[in-house]
Formats: structure tokens, C-alpha cells, sequence
DNA sequence: TACCAGGACGTGC
DNA sequence: GCACGTCATGGT
């Protein structure tokens, strides 16, 4: 089935590329988008976007369709924050995504201290190996694999996968849902849920914070990485150095939409609006 | 060569 | 509780 949408509010690009999502590439005149097992072809041309796929449900859903981003982008306009202002005008069209829960745990954890191709060649290698292999117009490619398949795979796939230090993480943090599930993380609020992610091994503040904001849906986070911290100083000439802080102040300025306006300035800052 | 990348952990105080 | 060194890897 095929999905149309207004093109000023979905742009494909700014929405894949805005380091929300690591499994994606380019195909025609777009992308496909990979989410879980699950598979996608979605592209614009200038009016409307498009999103092909056999599951219209999981992927509108998956795009956030339902909600209205004009008033979003309207919403962070208000601020009046040169930058914020910026990137809402330049990136009406990116959307945050809600991805698979699970899949957001592992890739952020070895989102840490590494850079966006390097996580997102790491991903890969990961489901090539312990993903299931499937075909998608045409195009063969593997699902992001269970949590199952990860807590069998040992430290050392990882670390052939390039985890580098994260192999031990992966691979605690694996055979711990493995054994427990993830229900106890569902039902609770956002900080309650950012502390019960934070007891998983290698998922510090930052980490929780993307992963309830494109995991589990919680728009009330704001993930503090390198790139907030410089914002933080230069376009809002702030003195704090704690990033616990920082997220803190943040919270405080921008409540319920703190993760919309956290895209929009981590985006805009890279690139260099 | 030293520094950076969507940081977190373990230790010592 | 807080500061600090350390942790692989690939790109500049």
C-alpha cells in the first residue's frame, strides 16, 4: 500500500538523517527506512511524500502521521531562539519517529562516544549476522534481530561487529531482557522510566533520554550529547558544565516538547543553519 | 599526532 | 554524593 502526505510536513531526508534512526539507505528516488523486522520505500516529490510498504498501520504510525506538525513547527517558532527559529523554518519536514523499543536500547547504547557512520555500520553488521534475511522491492536486507538472538551471540560477536568497548554491554544487557522481558519499563512516567532504563549496563542519562523520546514516545525528554552541550553554550550563552544540569534547564524551558525542540537544534546545528 | 564522535563505568575520595 | 581516568574504533 502506499501513503501520501504533505511534503512541507515529512521530508524524508530530514527526517531519517536527523540521527534519530540508524537503518536506513538510499534507493530510488528516496530511502528505504528498516524498523525492526519491518521494512519501508518513502520519498517525496516536493508536494507530497510518499511512504510504500505492506504494513499502511505500523508505518504510519512509525512516521508519527497522526499529528499535526504545523503546530509543532509553529510551537518552536514561538520561542523566538535564532537558531530553534532556523531550523524549524529550514526542517518543517522532520518528524520524530517511533521506533522499536528494543532496537532503540541496543543502538544507543553503542550510539556512546562514537560517531553516526561509524553506529550506523556497526547496526548493520549486527543484522547481517543475527538478523533474519528478507526481501523488500527487490532489495534483500535483515531485520534488526531479536533480543533472543543478541543474548545467545556472546561479547565476542560483538566486538567483531566493531563494538569495540560496548561488547560487554550489548551482551549484559541482552541476557538481562532476555531473561526479564521490558514490561516493567511500560505504564511509567518519563523520569521514572529514564531511571528503570539507567540500571541497564551502559545506559547512562543521555542514552536513556533517546531512548524514551524515540522508544518509548516520551516527548518530555531532552538528550544532552556533545552537540546540546555547544548549543547550550553558544546559542544560549549558558555557564552550566553538568549535562545532568544542562538537561535540567532545558526540561524546564521547553516541558512537553522537549524532544521536538531537541531535534530541531541537534539538526540545525549540524548542519551548520 | 592528538582530538573528536548523539558517554558510561569503576575507582577513590 | 562528586571528580577523574579509562574504555575500542575510525575519521580528521
Amino acid at each position: 500500500m502506499v501513503i501520501s502526505y504533505d511534503a512541507k510536513y515529512f521530508h524524508p531526508l530530514h527526517t531519517l538523517d536527523c540521527g534519530q534512526i540508524f537503518r536506513f539507505e538510499p534507493f530510488k528516488e528516496g530511502f528505504l527506512a528498516f524498523s525492526g523486522v519491518k521494512a519501508c520505500y518513502v520519498h517525496s516529490d516536493g508536494a507530497k511524500t510518499f511512504v510504500e510498504c505492506d504494513d499502511g498501520d505500523y508505518f504510519y504510525n512509525f512516521f508519527d502521521l497522526a499529528r499535526d506538525y504545523s503546530k509543532i513547527v509553529e510551537m518552536a517558532k514561538g520561542y523566538s531562539i535564532p537558531l530553534l527559529t532556523r531550523s524549524a523554518e529550514s526542517c518543517s519536514g522532520l518528524r520524530l519517529l517511533n521506533q522499536q523499543k528494543e532496537e532503540m536500547i541496543y543502538s544507543f547504547i553503542i550510539s556512546q562516544n562514537n560517531n553516526i557512520p561509524r553506529i550506523k555500520g556497526i547496526i548493520s553488521r549486527i543484522c547481517a549476522g543475527l538478523g533474519e534475511k528478507r526481501e523488500f522491492m527487490g532489495v534483500e536486507y535483515y531485520t534488526f534481530p531479536s533480543t533472543h538472538a543478541l543474548a545467545g551471540a556472546g561479547a565476542e560477536f560483538f566486538k567483531r561487529a566493531g563494538c569495540g568497548y560496548r561488547d560487554k554491554f550489548l551482551d549484559e544487557t541482552a541476557k538481562r531482557i532476555d531473561k526479564e522481558g521490558i514490561g516493567n519499563l511500560e505504564k511509567l512516567n518519563t523520569s521514572a522510566l529514564k531511571q528503570a532504563l539507567m540500571g541497564y549496563k551502559g545506559v547512562g542519562a543521555k542514552v536513556a533520554d533517546c531512548i524514551a523520546l524515540f522508544g518509548f514516545s516520551k516527548r518530555d525528554s531532552f538528550p544532552v550529547d556533545t552537540w546540546i552541550e555547544k548549543i547550550y553554550k553558544e546559542d544560549f550563552g549558558g555557564a552550566l558544565t553538568d549535562r545532568n544540569k544542562i538537561c535540567d534547564y532545558f526540561l524546564g524551558l521547553f516541558g512537553e516538547n522537549s524532544g521536538y525542540i531537541q531535534q530541531y537544534l541537534f539538526y540545525g546545528k549540524r548542519l551548520n543553519l
